[in-house]
DNA sequence: CAGACGGCGCATCTCG
DNA sequence: CGAGATGCGCC
DNA sequence: GTCTG
């Protein structure tokens, strides 16, 4: 397919973010070509016909709003920091020559019509435009200037919008208003069915950590806190699935600070001034919360964000590929599939987390996680009954629900990790044939022995030939990631705590859901009894590092986060094998020493779901 | 005001 | 080919 | 995002 061929586009503002370097090699794998510098065309003299005819300019999305159907750029000094002065002088050739402008995510329409196809909406209309010159923009200074005028953050519309504009929020809306109907301006009314699927709302507490933290600090805090909670939690969010991590760290850190607040918040000023990881962003944030009842935009940013948290619920699919999809309009894992089968082809395992996306986006009851265990310990003894074994994770600090379930096994004085991995290889397969296990995540040259049907099967039902060659580990793993799940029913006593405690219920779309495992299971009323597939990771330690170990899988993650952040502070380093000191061992084998080493009482594991200091 | 923000295992990609 | 970068995973 | 040296 060479639909682009013959034709050269431009990129704004930049050829650097990852979701515009998609489109980018989408264009050139279609016979197009990437106009990077001025010299791009200059070389290549216009068309005698036609001029500059063949040459596209392409504009981010999020740079872009809708007046009176129009496309038009929303603020011109966003758009322009962000270009390079190579880009810049591109952008004052595209303005001189009255170069078709229009927004980026057509490429993706084009492509599923397969022709260039451009309406008068499409077209994006320069307005007010400072018109920079060269001259100026060529300096260094001025850059810095314009910059300072309204410190931007890429991507970052509406925080920005928030601090720097917070008297308008009509500006605001129409943009926001306008980003969630990209889809279906772009598509020009073809496409309609596109924008009706309704993506699934599930509960904003998918992680088990976060559930915990909130819902406890919820019960011991009606203190009227709740509402900046949560907000703080969505923005963390939205920050998290943007793959800002870090800047979702702060809203998270900050979140965890509002939640152990034990005052009521009455104005910004209290909360800057004593919680910590509020500074003035948030402050500001915190002011418009009060005054207003709300933040400006954020209930239709997290509705933006909705498609890719529904692709990063599942195994295998992370921030980058979420946001892939999502600039591309894929609104099902279905869509994803047809458009790139090399992806599940060749990452296979995105293919059990789709098929068990509903039942691991699921909690499990402690009193299954004790049988899971049962069933683990006695096939264990038969192989090897010296090797010892012990949940860590959740169950360990006691959670009353667990995302999945951890087992870390040890053999008293045996540092031998391989010799471990070999007992627990067999040990996973003799559980496989006995159909307890359903999948394992990586390969290994004899689980791949066993399971390779399994896979050819789940690629055929997805539609995909199986000619790919599919890599196997040959080192012997600290680790073994699986799904299993139990072949019961569930008791009439354990029942309660399912209904009592609904699971959290990530619901596939209604076509995604023919690749689901729940889907042959619950067609029947039996939906109650049978047990959901769990994620359980097996994980092999020294006998030396037991405690570091420990300490390590039994988290939570956050907790792990802080204690080596302490560590940092006195010049050391803390992993899941020990405490280090320029590279030499302080301690590893016993888990109190630990926290001894680094000054801080021992913290029982109930008590390590966030740091106390 | 620049730089850090946890640390590691595994698979894959990229580039010299 | 190997070193480093990237993406996703674990707590 | 905030905090630190």
């Amino acid at each position: 397919m060479a639909i682009f061929k013959g034709r050269s586009f431009i990129l704004f503002p930049n050829n650097e973010v990852s979701s515009i370097n998609i489109f980018e090699n989408l264009i050139k794998n279609n016979g197009g070509k990437i106009i990077e510098y001025e010299h791009d065309i200059t070389n290549a003299s216009p068309d005698i016909n036609y001029g500059y005819s063949h040459i596209i300019g392409l504009v981010n999305d999020s740079y872009l709003t809708l007046n009176n159907n129009k496309y038009e750029i929303y603020e011109n000094n966003l758009l322009l920091n962000e270009m390079d002065l190579n880009k810049r002088k591109l952008w004052e050739f595209v303005k001189k020559n009255n170069i078709t402008l229009v927004n980026i995510s057509s490429v993706s329409f084009w492509l599923k019509v397969k022709k260039i196809l451009i309406n008068q909406d499409n077209i994006i209309t320069i307005t007010k435009d400072p018109g920079l010159h060269l001259e100026e923009i060529s300096t260094s200074d001025s850059c810095n200037q314009s910059t300072s005028e309204c410190e931007t953050d890429i991507g970052d519309i509406i925080n920005e919008l928030v601090k720097c504009n917070s008297g308008s929020s009509k500006n605001l809306n129409s943009n926001l208003n306008n980003a969630d109907n990209v889809g279906e301006v772009s598509s020009s009314g073809t496409l309609h069915g596109l924008k009706n699927e309704v993506i699934p709302q599930y509960n904003n507490e998918i992680e088990e950590d976060n559930k915990s933290i909130s819902a406890s600090s919820l019960a011991r805090n009606t203190n009227g806190n709740e509402l900046l909670i949560k907000t703080l939690d969505k923005l963390s969010k939205i920050h998290t699935i943007r793959g800002d991590e870090f800047r979702s760290r702060g809203y998270k850190l900050a979140k965890i600070s509002v939640s152990k607040y034990p005052h009521k918040i009455k104005s910004a000023k209290e909360a800057q001034e004593k919680i910590p990881h509020i500074g003035a962003s948030i402050a500001k944030k915190i002011e418009t919360l009060l005054k207003t009842g709300k933040l400006p935009g954020l209930e239709i940013a997290s509705k933006l964000e909705s498609r890719k948290e529904y692709f990063s619920s599942c195994y295998g699919i992370g921030p980058v590929t979420a946001e892939n999809w999502d600039s591309l309009q894929i609104n099902s894992l279905n869509e994803a599939l047809k458009r790139f089968p090399k992806i599940f082809q060749h990452d296979w395992s995105i293919l059990f987390g789709w098929k068990y996306y509903e039942d691991w986006n699921k909690k499990i009851p402690r009193s299954e996680c004790v049988k899971h265990m049962q069933i683990i310990k006695e096939e264990l003894k038969l192989l090897d009954d010296s090797i010892e074994c012990e949940i860590q994770g959740s169950f360990r600090r006691n959670r009353a629900l667990c995302g999945d379930i951890d087992i870390l096994f040890y053999k008293k004085e045996c540092d031998d990790i391989s010799d471990l991995y070999v007992v627990l290889e067999m040990l996973a397969i003799k559980l496989y044939k006995k159909k307890y296990i359903k999948c394992f995540l990586q390969l290994s040259k004899n689980i791949n022995l066993v399971f390779d049907n399994e896979i050819q099967t789940t690629l055929q039902k997805a539609g995909i030939s199986n000619n790919e060659f599919r890599s196997i580990s040959l080192t012997n793993r600290p680790k073994l990631f699986l799904g299993a799940k139990l072949s019961t029913t569930i008791p009439e006593f354990d029942t309660s705590l399912y209904t009592i405690n609904p699971e959290i219920d990530v619901k596939l779309h209604s076509e995604d859901k023919y690749m689901s495992s729940s889907v042959q299971a619950n067609s029947v009323s039996h939906a109650l009894e049978e047990y959901p597939c769990r994620r359980i990771d097996f994980f092999i330690c020294k006998w030396s590092e037991i405690g570091a170990s420990k300490l390590h899988y039994t988290g939570s993650g956050e907790f792990n986060r802080e204690v080596r952040k302490i560590a940092i502070s006195k010049g050391m380093k803390l992993t899941q094998h020990g405490l280090y000191q320029n590279d030499i061992l302080l301690e590893s084998f016993n888990e109190k020493r630990i926290f001894d080493l680094l000054d801080i009482p021992f913290i029982e594991p109930p008590d390590r779901q966030e740091l106390k200091f």
